[in-house]
DNA sequence: TTGTATGCGTTATCAG
DNA sequence: CTGATAACGCATACAA
């Protein structure tokens, strides 16, 4: 920045101003510092502004893996929202392990950032008290909770489960299954879904768990399981890979869907409107759950006030030929 | 750091010491500075240490877009592979547009990032020459040049295109068709495709494309868009979710897959082993790819010396029920 | 509109 | 094994 001025003509303060704010420049001198910047190849250093101004311009936000396309779409709505305000975002991965959440969210604070994405409400040792204690904002997604950190946007997944086997019940589907992941999220559908399912008389719901993060694959093995202990009529699959990946196993198996095996997902891929027979399942907004996290974080760090703590985006069943 | 360090009865410095090179203090100092560490909730400031060590410790990797598997688990594996090394992920996305490219390598390079990992070997203006001159190790990935900027750990696009074509070829299918994306590495497909398809006197390839990013829906439209034009034998799709989407619209058509038309993709995804009939396919090592880049960076780091400059991890077909 | 003085919270270097 | 001193590259506060 120094070699900068010297080249410009100016002090190295005017440099700064010309990058940061540059309408607080005459014409002249803006042109100036602009040509020596280009002649010089002179790239500012964003860590020492980070340092002196103490805002460092990221937010990071912690999924279990960005390899599950719920949780990439989340990362891509938020990478949508801060970018136009040139934040940058850090991603970390727990791997479903509560363990790695704590140490990625010490590691970021001490990065400074200036705004944290964390996925659920369920969080481990630690995690609540530090993000507190560096007051920051924070956002919880994909479930939603009384007490969020600070803010949370999301769904109530306990909710979401009852309203799948409410849907199912009232198509007159009376034996239910269910295949899931073992995350919290999942388990919290699950509850849900059976709570309902026993408090309408449809008795118990065969489940089948997969370990997180599955694939279509899985529930392959899982349906076979299912089918072994029993013939349920109708089955609610955690994700819509999963259910995608029941509809082939069915296919192979010559079970035709929906009429000996009625199946439901949930998230709403891509891949539900397109496979035959087309999956209903139950909408989420993973997209838009990371760029409002991104807004809210925004219009916090901008403001400094929260416009609602608790965002509750829903879910909404979309009914299509699977069920 | 002060406020610590006066607790335990060290000099600043000493701190410093207990977080980098802990063997390097006595046992009883050590105890005593992280006893006050956690007393004071004290949470080092990285940035401020990256100023001064003038190390960020931090990689950065640009895809199209996260939303996308193929992308996705190239970020999940570089993420993996830097995590045991406590080296943190700065993750940008140009939606396929490539002066965003540009501009994220800009804003990577303020940040000081130690390394860079890049989708595809053609950049926007000034990339090549601004990585070059911060001298930072760079990756490129996802396709392969005899001239990367720096490094590159991918496969060539070109050649597993042709190979698509002389596996096709080699069935016996005779008229060919194809389903891609527009960016530069499915065009590289194509074009290889193209090459053995006309060479072997396969004659013209029929060809849809679809706008990237590409989902199985738009592969629908794409395969009525083909049928329209005539009645290819078989068909090559420039990832597996748009294969999906063509097997999909071949079962609400009533084609039969292989029978009528043979439908190959492109990346071997979770759906391809499962989806019914299963989907033959090209094979390559999404995740891998980011892992593999992200050890190449850290041994550049660590060691100052590059082992290989061009990793080339090829592909493979992988043959199942479709084609 | 521009400049001067100062400090942000660490680590490198050199000394003891 | 521990400490004193001087940067690291900027932005804030205030002055002109």
């Amino acid at each position: 920045m120094e070699d900068v001025a010297r080249a410009a003509g100016v002090a190295p303060i005017t440099v700064s101003r010309a990058l940061n704010t540059p309408e607080k420049l005459s014409a002249e001198t803006l042109r100036a510092v602009r040509a020596a910047i280009d002649k010089l190849g002179y790239v500012p250093n964003l860590n020492a502004g980070s340092l002196a101004s103490s805002r460092s311009r990221t937010i990071a936000i912690i999924v279990p893996t960005v390899s599950h396309s719920i949780f990439s779409n989340t990362v891509d709505g938020l990478a949508q929202a801060i970018a136009p305000q040139r934040y940058q975002l850090l991603l970390g991965q727990t791997r479903y392990r509560a363990d790695e959440e704590a140490a990625l969210v010490k590691a970021f604070l001490g990065r400074r950032v200036e705004g944290m994405v964390l996925t659920g409400v369920k969080h481990g040792r630690g995690v609540r008290s530090g993000l507190l204690r560096a007051g920051i904002p924070v956002v919880e997604t994909w479930d939603l909770t009384e007490r969020p950190i600070h803010m949370v946007a999301g769904f109530s997944n306990h909710a979401a489960g009852q309203e799948a086997a409410r849907y199912l019940a009232g198509r007159g589907y009376s034996s239910l299954a269910y295949i899931g992941g073992t995350d919290d999220r999942s388990s919290a559908r699950l509850q849900g879904f059976c709570e309902v399912a026993r408090a309408g008389g449809l008795g118990e719901v065969a489940v089948a768990l997969v370990p997180s993060p599955s694939g279509p694959a899985e529930a392959g093995a899982a349906l076979a399981d299912l089918l072994s202990r029993g013939t349920p009529r109708a089955l609610f699959c955690s994700n819509d890979m999963l259910a995608a990946g029941a509809i082939f196993e069915c296919a192979r198996r010559g079970i035709a869907v929906p009429g000996q095996l009625a199946v439901m997902g949930f998230a709403d891929l891509p891949i539900a409107v397109s496979i035959e027979p087309g999956l209903t399942t139950m909408q989420v907004r993973s997209t838009e759950m990371g760029h409002r996290a991104g807004e809210m974080l925004l219009r916090q760090l901008s403001t400094g006030s929260v416009s609602k703590r608790i965002v509750d985006l829903g879910f909404s069943v979309v009914q299509r030929a699977s069920a």
